[in-house]
DNA sequence: ATTTTCGATTGATATATCCAATGAATTGTC
DNA sequence: GACAATTCATTGGATATATCAATCGAAAAT
């Protein structure tokens, strides 16, 4: 059976002609002639009443035409669901970012995004950092957005920005309200940390190994929030990356001299077809947080 | 656009091995690619990820190959109907019976209905239920016996019996040689049960949720057989659907009082052209059982 | 460094599809 | 009843398409 034929026969029940049918398929009458006929064969029955001036659908003739038509607008949507497919800056892009980014990067990208790109559709997923490359290798997500380094093999990436880390302290701290401070400034103060698997907990010990901090180790938190409410608690101190800062009275934040940064990239697979899309993509938000990174003296990329 | 082709697309979507996809439409590797490749260009866009070792759909690619899998099920059903038209009772059926059901229903009405119908060739599967669902909508089944209730849309439904549930207690229990029992007289015991995903675990929990027993955690069985292999062995009580009984020096199986049941039936797909083929299949089978069930005092359909 | 794996390419061959010309059957006209 | 018109079927040769075996080349595995 071939679609191609299916078209004939549909047509074949409209004009109940084979010249006209013919005419409508642009093909000649005894191709369509020949084609039915075939299809009869391979069919086994009877699908035309030939009659003089008549052309008659048996009834399986009927439902076969009948079912035909609808296998082929199936087929003309395929061709509909590839065309609308053709615009590099539409349809959908399945993105993931690592959890200590994605609530405080997305106010700031999401209206801009979809003002510059009101076609695309961004599909948001918060993971961690293995589980993003991992997805990524199985074609579950387009693009990652993560802190480098990573292992880099069969994918492509750009740097959107070098995003600063500032000390978190509870604001009745007796630095609390520095200016700035020094990493050594930190020496013996408890360290409050992220539970295993954020790539922020390891950014923040490789950061502060040079100076001597104590974990505290008897409670990690879950969530940047949650590390956010155990410095104002008292707990500790710990660093937060830029973005994650906010008004809180309970916290104060204090840039620190000179400044750790991570560095935050958008990766995706080289193989992956939608490169364009992506470049695209990765460079439109570096653009929109370029003026805020600057601003709080990071490198935009 | 070719009906072959998209067999072609939906193979390789399920190998995700170009020469295991060619293999399975029975060409070779180059025509396979070839035409793959050659269907990319007429949609314009990237269908597969070529990556070495590995072949990925693109998000297109995975959405063309559904719907063309659907296509493609259309287009067979087609070919059905046509061949259905010549003799309904000839041909195969293939046919999804649900664990508990298919080893001992089958030996009953397996001879009639060879007798009955000696051109139609029956392929038997055993599946749980939502395996079956599944299957008998993406056309790998024509018809699937089971026990309702089950959601039928899009289904046909033919109700074949309603088979009773026998309490089954070791040979030495108390009660073991009672000739009925109330659901009462089994509270206090421990129940066992089938392995999760078994729909006669989720019955007999319905049933015997008015009385209190207490499941048996630490082992749950993954066939009736070994239920009743347990039963036997001392571990507690079950119920027994009533063709799962049979003569066992280790198991007694006394009839319940009002007695409990399950309905079977058997359901296809509406759009599917052998409807003839399989009420009247379904019909052989009623008939067959009939004079089993209502000696059991159940109800056939 | 060598081998293995696997999709792409090539070139020859078989098959399917197409059209123009023509045939055959039916109906309408004189 | 002869003849023309209509309409679908058939024929035969041209063209397009799908197919295969053999081979290539890149990437991984050893």
């Amino acid at each position: 059976m071939n679609l191609r034929t299916l078209r004939y026969l549909v047509a074949l029940e409209r004009h109940r002609h084979f010249g006209h049918a013919a005419d409508a398929c642009f093909v000649s009458q005894p191709t369509l002639s020949a084609q039915i006929k075939k299809l009869e064969e391979e069919l086994g029955v009877q699908l035309v009443e030939r009659r003089h001036r008549k052309v008659l659908l048996t009834p399986v003739g009927a439902e076969v035409a009948r079912r035909a038509a609808r296998i082929l607008q199936e087929a003309d949507e395929v061709v509909e669901l590839a065309r609308s497919q053709q615009d590099p800056m539409a349809g959908q892009v399945r993105l993931g970012l690592i959890p200590t980014l994605a609530p405080y990067l997305l106010p700031h990208v999401v209206k801009p995004l979809k003002k510059k790109y009101p076609e695309l559709r961004c599909l948001l997923y918060e993971f961690q950092t293995l589980v993003l490359l991992e997805r990524l290798d199985r074609g579950e997500l387009d693009a990652a957005v993560l802190a480098l380094p990573v292992p880099l093999d069969g994918l492509e990436h750009f740097e959107l920005f070098d995003e600063p880390f500032l000390a978190a302290l509870a604001h009745d701290h007796p630095r609390a309200n520095a200016r700035s401070l020094t990493l050594d400034a930190l020496r013996g103060e408890t360290l409050l940390l992220l539970d295993d698997g954020h790539c922020l907990r390891d950014q923040a010990l490789e950061v502060c190994s040079r100076i001597d901090v104590h974990e505290y180790h008897d409670l990690r938190a879950t969530s940047l929030e949650t590390l956010r409410q155990m410095v104002g608690a008292g707990l500790g101190v710990t660093l937060l990356p830029a973005l994650a800062q906010r008004a809180d009275d309970a916290v104060q934040t204090v840039p620190l001299v000179p400044q750790p940064t991570r560095t935050i990239a958008m990766v995706w697979r080289e193989s992956n077809p939608r490169g364009t899309t992506l470049s695209l993509l990765a460079e439109a938000i570096r653009e929109t947080m370029a003026p805020q990174i600057t601003a709080w003296g990071g490198r935009a990329a």
